[in-house]
Order: structure tokens, then C-alpha cells, then sequence
DNA sequence: GCACAGGTAGATT
DNA sequence: AATCTACCTGTG
């Protein structure tokens, strides 16, 4: 496999005073099509990456994602003309990566069974949704690393999840491979200032080393209070080995039963770790948005959750996690218009 | 300065 | 069984 050529680079960044620095890159392997690749857009792809379900994907130059999970790294792209998803990743793990991307991506699920499956030929607004958004995916992140995340989604908005995430790696994650993009970290307002100016890309803290952790140095990424449940949870699944596991590979109901019992975990948060970290498709989490999206495309305002729940179960089907994340995505494409009319 | 954000748990009706 | 509240903290 060829590579791109790596060594130092000089770098200005366009905010925080046009600073210049120098920064070791790593060598990231060639664009590679991906030889099944799933119907994306420039939208679905990013809706997908950044809409929600993960918190680790971070826009760089030119439309390609950056994003980490597990021990990958990778970088995703998309040409509008209905090119093949395209992916990049640092040379020393490509084929790793390469291997891990397919279950990422979730390419050995049927989506177009899935889609088909769904009440759209009765229900037409769903039928817009899913045409609105074709070519929106769900992903299967890593279970662990989807409880997590989602322990910090509490009352959150993505932004701020991302920026706890990235915190949590930078504290307590390994390092995976040296420093890469500068863009993102940017972005992030992790950019380096001064003294060592090479900065690694660094994983997710895994459980073990989360129990490890003092609740005290936890609440220093931003958590606030959702550094109890996190801290609590972590001494629960280092008390409880395998615990994690086995709820993984139960059927839908009894795997949301026994999350359910973490601290901090309700049902919005398990069907959400279900879904998103699990492949549980008739897991349908019901949040702020989805309320909002059922109470006028659905007539079911005044509804609480746990009664909307039950009506996306009954009336989606298998797929009604599906449903949820389109309904989910038509939902926050009507806020953002309605707070910044194009006029 | 101040409301508000992809919820949950525990207390109070 | 339903309804109310505290819980932290960054962002607008």
C-alpha cells in the first residue's frame, strides 16, 4: 500500500492569532474506495457521522471526516456524484482499520430489507423522511464506547458531548497513533500552544481504566454531574467482569433490562447504547426531538416518552430505531431552518 | 447575567 | 402511578 508522505509540516491556523507551528504527521495511506459501499451523500454521510449517533467524527478541509473508535482511526469522504465512500488511515494500522470498517458501517446488514420492511407505504411521513434522507445509516460503534458517550449525552447538546469525549481521550485514553489532522483539533480548541508541539490522536478510555479513575479527575472534562453515573457505572462493571459482555449479545428486551440498571442509564440512554453501539434495531429511543416529531407529524402531542416508545414499536416494526433516525434527522433540519430562515 | 440543553433518580403528591 | 426537582457546566 502506498502512502502519503509524512514528516514535519508547517501550519498556520486561521484563528488563534494566526500562530504557525510545526507538527510531526503521520502518514496516512491513499483514498481507498470502499468495495461495498453504502449509497452516501455529502449530507447523509455527515448526518450519519455527525448527527448524533457518535461523537468522534470531526469535519476537516475539503468535506472528509475524521473520526476515532475503538483502536481505528479513520478518514471517510464522498464525492456528491455517487462515487463509493472513500477512506484513509494512518499507514501503520490501515489494514487493521480495513478490516474493522465494515462492521463500523454495519455493511453486512440488509439496509435495503430493513428500509422496506418499514410502514412507508402507509405512512407518508415517514415515506418523506426516508426520502429526504436517503442514504442514512446507522452505525455499530463499540458497546462500551456507546455507554459512555451516551452517559455524557444527559441534557447535552452534540457539541458539547463531542467536546466531553475529546476530553475523556486526551485524559484518559491511550494514544493510538501520532498527531494527524490539524483541522480538527482546531476545531476543537485542542490545537497545541506551545512547548511539544506533536499531539496524538487518543482512544476512549475503556472501563477498567475509567474505575481507575478519581470521580474528582473525571468532573474536570466537563462532565458536571454525569460524572457520578460514569464513576458509578465504572465500579460496577469492574465489580461485575463479563457483565458488559454478556448484555451485548442478549435479545433487545433483556439486554435494555440489565443496562437499565447502571447508574445513570434510563431508556432513552439503553436504546440509544442498543441501537447505535448494538445493531438493536427495534430499539427506539425517544428524546426531546423525537417528542417533538411525534407530537405534530403524529398527532400524539401530550404523550410521554415511555408512551411514545411504545407507539414507534408497535407502529415501526423491526426497524422503528430506523425510523427514529430519520424522523430524528427531518426533525433537527426543521429547527435549524426555523432559527436561521435562508432569506 | 441567564435560560437552556439528545435525562435520570429520588422525593413528593 | 404520575409529577416535580436537583444535578453540573458550556453555549447562545
Amino acid at each position: 500500500m502506498r502512502t502519503a508522505r509524512g514528516g514535519e509540516r508547517t501550519v498556520g491556523f486561521a484563528t488563534g492569532g494566526r500562530l504557525r507551528l510545526l507538527c510531526y504527521m503521520t502518514a496516512w495511506s491513499d483514498w481507498q474506495p470502499l468495495l461495498v459501499s453504502p449509497p452516501f451523500t455529502t449530507t447523509t454521510l455527515a448526518e450519519t457521522l455527525d448527527g448524533g449517533q457518535a461523537f468522534r467524527w470531526h469535519r476537516q478541509a475539503e468535506g472528509a471526516w475524521l473520526g476515532i473508535w475503538g483502536d481505528c482511526t479513520a478518514r471517510l469522504r464522498v464525492d456528491d456524484g455517487g462515487g463509493p465512500l472513500e477512506w484513509s488511515a494512518p499507514a501503520e494500522i490501515a489494514l487493521h482499520v480495513a478490516a474493522a470498517l465494515p462492521r463500523y458501517l454495519a455493511l453486512d446488514v440488509d439496509y435495503a430489507a430493513l428500509m422496506d420492511a418499514l410502514p412507508w407505504r402507509s405512512d407518508l411521513q415517514l415515506a418523506a423522511c426516508l426520502d429526504a434522507w436517503r442514504g442514512l445509516r446507522l452505525l455499530r460503534q463499540p458497546f462500551g464506547e456507546t455507554l459512555l458517550c451516551f452517559l455524557c449525552s444527559a441534557t447535552k447538546q452534540i457539541v458539547q458531548i463531542k467536546q466531553m469525549a475529546e476530553l475523556l481521550a486526551a485524559r484518559f485514553g491511550a494514544p493510538l497513533v501520532e498527531r494527524v489532522d490539524l483541522n480538527a483539533l482546531d476545531a476543537l480548541g485542542l490545537a497545541p500552544r506551545g512547548g511539544d508541539k506533536r499531539v496524538a490522536l487518543h482512544r476512549l478510555p475503556t472501563w477498567p481504566e475509567l474505575a481507575a479513575a478519581r470521580e474528582a479527575d473525571l468532573r474536570a472534562c466537563a462532565l458536571g454531574f454525569r460524572a457520578r453515573f460514569i464513576s458509578q457505572t465504572a465500579q460496577f462493571l469492574a465489580a461485575h467482569p463479563g457483565w458488559l459482555d454478556a448484555t451485548e449479545r442478549l435479545p433487545y428486551a433483556a439486554a435494555k433490562e440489565r443496562l437499565c440498571l447502571l447508574p445513570g442509564v434510563g431508556e432513552k440512554i439503553a436504546d440509544c447504547v442498543l441501537l447505535f453501539g448494538a445493531g438493536r434495531y427495534e430499539a427506539f429511543p425517544v428524546d426531546v426531538w423525537i417528542v417533538k416529531a411525534m407530537a405534530h407529524r403524529y398527532g400524539l402531542g401530550g404523550w410521554t416518552p415511555a408512551q411514545i416508545a411504545h407507539f414507534g414499536r408497535g407502529h415501526f416494526g423491526a426497524g422503528a430505531g430506523l425510523a427514529q433516525q430519520y424522523l430524528f434527522a427531518s426533525e433537527r433540519a426543521a429547527g435549524r431552518r426555523n432559527l436561521s430562515p435562508n432569506r
